[in-house]
DNA sequence: GTATCTGCAAATGGTTTGCACGCTA
DNA sequence: TAGCGTGCAAACCATTTGCAGATAC
């Protein structure tokens, strides 16, 4: 299973005209399977386990060619620091909490109509995601 | 008219629980009727003009301010800096260039039913915002 | 064989913070 | 006049950069 799956993030790694190393599979497996939207510092925690001699400098490397050939998304400038988000997952939107800064899925079919648009206003789309930022329930709760 | 604008905006900051001063009313008027989503020194540069004492640290507090009783947006993680839009303007989304980072406003209804949002997964929402990225015009122009 | 990636460490720079003084309400 | 905002400057820290050795293709 486990070298099924590796398989599976070589080629997408090759198709997306990324050369492959052990650090960029570990780094995409992590972002891939993670709930969280890891931050780089997170990521890098969790692949140190994997790769202890792993820098944090080739993590925010990795993560940026990422970004540049759309496997991720950062998100959220509510947040202090850059948050990330592996795309290659079903369309999906993102509630932002603006105290505690967790960052939750959201799926809403009739939001995503619009999910692989092609140009605007001369644009040439490449990704687009929807926010939404507010007071997550257990913050609510500790409001007074 | 000056006149008129500025009391209008002391009303605006008053009804959102803000102390009201000279440095505020000018960075809030900036942000209003900027089209291009300034940057913090941006706005400090164009704050300048009126008040050449006022300090870099005093407008990213003033910011801060605003972006807590939802006066603006921070938007979009793809630039390299914060980029800072008022809100009380009618709901629109971003065309964000990967490239230069522009920031161009993008108006569709479609994509705005859902434009005052109130709960969802157990959140309280205050915000939303639709970010899309991609290439601008003039960026995709020069690309070979 | 050569371009690209990694690890390390230093540098960068956007943003935050602390403090004394001034202004708002 | 009490509290909050401003200006200034230093500190912070997330992210970037440079380089020498290692690895991918």
């Amino acid at each position: 299973m486990e070298g099924r799956e590796e398989k599976d993030f070589i080629a997408i790694l090759r198709e997306h005209g990324l050369q492959v190393t052990y650090q960029r599979l570990a780094i995409y497996q992590i972002l891939y399977y993670s709930k969280e939207h890891p931050s780089a510092e997170s990521v890098y925690q969790q692949v140190r386990k994997r790769f202890p001699m792993i820098s944090l400098g080739t993590v925010y490397k990795a993560l940026e060619k990422f970004h540049e050939v759309g496997l991720l998304q950062k998100v959220s400038h509510v947040t202090d620091v850059t948050r990330y988000d592996a795309t290659l997952t079903p369309p999906h939107h993102h509630l932002v909490c603006v105290k505690c800064q967790k960052i939750q899925d959201y799926h809403d079919s009739s939001l995503t109509e619009e999910a692989t648009p092609a140009e605007k206003n001369g644009f040439k789309i490449i990704g687009q995601q929807v926010l939404f930022h507010g007071y997550c329930p257990s913050c609510l709760g500790t409001m007074v």
